[in-house]
DNA sequence: TATTAAACGAGACGGTACGTCCTGTCTTGGT
DNA sequence: ACCAAGACAGGACGTACCGTCTCGTTTAATA
């Protein structure tokens, strides 16, 4: 009978949600105003009421806490609708993920990303839900599209989801060009064309 | 002839070429022994000998001073040689430079970047230095395929440079799949095929 | 009645005595071995294992810091025992100021009140502690002796006191002269025959 | 063209009186505005249009700078009017000295002091003519009046001169008591009183 | 219901690095 | 030869954060 958990948990006041919770918010706070160069612990801990051991209690490091606040930040991972053709479908979400990022948020998760031990844990978690997550759309929609017969199969499926998805983070991280809508078109018409079957 | 420069300089004493090149070889040993996130200004001024206010003359923090060591350490940013065929000539310069970047120092140039103010000077020659020329190469050899037939005329170069270089960086930044020289074979054959002349 | 103190304390970690302590103790050793001029937070910091921040908690510069320090190597600024005739307790007292005062020490403290803001609570506690006991004890011998007729009363106290105080710290400040015991007895007699009683 | 000019001088340029005129110049201004603890070789470079290494020919530091301005800002150390009776003479001597003194000027002569090396030939020089010209002065008008028959011949002439001068130098340093006036008064008193002749 | 252990806020702790200022010395080119 | 300008190595300044550590005060599960 699955008694949900085995609660083993030790005695005494359990963590505060609450507490957690202003830290971030605060932590959102500063990025939007002040950026990630000062989302400092002390910042966050003066701007929330949140003690910092608190706050160390729940992550490593501003750049632990600065990931989760991200996260919290994403306005919609939403892959692509399934039904539409995929091309347009690949244009559409290549679409929002540039609205999206060519705010202050996508400089910032670069920025995230470069500081962030890439190793750790919360690396990897941030991983999944801010980049991984539409990569890996990306990828059925293309998987599907070759089961459908609009495209042909490509032969190394990741280097093809990083011309795909990279362009966008080289322009967030190099910033020799801004990143334009117009981008998502070009990657889909590129990806199409190159994988276009034979005769059609 | 050859009056090479009327010499236009200020009173005073010249800045000192030793003094930098000593700053900037520190900075470099500390950035392949202890990583960019230790090299400050103190460590560079204490491991060379040089006074802090005498870098702070020459740079204006750690990311600018990081960025020119980086730049030093380029190993070859020579563009492919030019009479070769233009998908191998691609090919071996996404070689090179996956070779060059999968060591330490293509991730200190990620975390450069993304820390740094992307509106420098400092930036912008850094940008230009490690990151464009070799961006610039594939823009020759793209174009020249084209006029020799050998590719279709791309509808947006731009993008077409950023999915040739972008993923590179994005494996770099996300760190979602290593750096492998494999890739530089699927970059080059999915551009190959997308601009692929019509009959062929 | 006398309820003491309720013990107000705010919340958070307390100061810690012991890192007082430890700089105070390292302050004085630089006080003595170097002198005042190489008293800095730096050095105080280094030699007691107290971080920069917590001196500067304490105190608000050095000067403050080596006051304090200077307050605490006071020898004894015991006053003249009571049961002497006034001239020779005024004498006796004057001399164990001198034989205090004529070492490094007062020297220092000259500099200290020189160098240090004059209308700090730092300093009127110094002024208070380190000179202002001597001169006090002064005025209860002069006013005593007064009152059982050894004595005038002099028309002005604070100036008559300051005369027999003043030519320490002339002495210490200028330098024309080195601070001798004589002194001692050639203050107390010139008093003594300025405010000699009538007929004597 | 160029023909040497034979006009006898010594090989290379001569110093410049000028250069030296406007660094005290700049230095007394500094004194006066900003005080003491601001008047560095810097300061007083940057706003004499002086070389740093210039001043450093002239003055070993800023303290024997400093010095040399405060001596130029002498008013007037001339002694007492001979004719007048002495008590009045030394009244009113001290009443010049300390209404010179009880400025800025007064606090900035003990900083002085207080912070130059003490054997040097410049503070030597700077007692002399800041502080010793009075008190020789006074001794003179001492001597005169013993000669005279106004006064006691006192047993220790240097003390006594220190009990004259140094209360002024005592409140300025300590600042327990303003300097005022009345001072004067209440100490060529003492004096008077302490070596009246026996009968009077 | 009382106990009790852990979380809480506040804030001091030893550190590291910051970027600035000043020191006293040393090149420069100019006069 | 001396000047101004200004760069140099060095070192201290006072501040900002780091991540850890007491403090005294809740708070909620357990006993």
């Amino acid at each position: 009978m699955s008694q949900q958990d085995t609660s083993k948990r030790g005695p005494g006041r359990p963590r505060s949600a609450a507490a957690k919770q202003k830290a971030l918010q605060a932590a959102q706070d500063i990025l939007m105003k002040q950026g990630f160069g000062r989302l400092t612990i002390e910042a966050v801990a003066s701007a929330s009421g949140v003690g910092k051991p608190t706050i160390y209690r729940n992550w490593a490091n501003a750049q632990e806490l600065a990931m989760e606040a991200l996260i919290l930040q994403s306005p919609d991972t939403a892959p692509s609708n399934g039904s539409a053709p995929p091309r347009a479908a690949l244009t559409a979400q290549l679409r929002r993920l540039i609205t999206a990022f060519a705010t202050t948020r996508g400089r910032q998760i670069t920025q995230a990303l470069a500081s962030a031990d890439p190793d750790s844990e919360f690396t990897r978690a941030f991983r999944n839900r801010v980049i991984l997550t539409s990569r890996e759309a990306g990828r059925t929609l293309i998987e599907r599209a070759v089961a459908d017969g609009h495209l042909n199969q490509p032969p190394d499926i990741e280097a093809l989801l990083d011309m795909i998805y990279g362009p966008l983070f080289f322009r967030l991280l190099a910033g020799h060009h801004p990143l334009e809508p117009a981008l998502a078109n070009a990657i889909a018409d590129t990806v199409f064309a190159a994988l276009a079957p034979s005769h059609s």
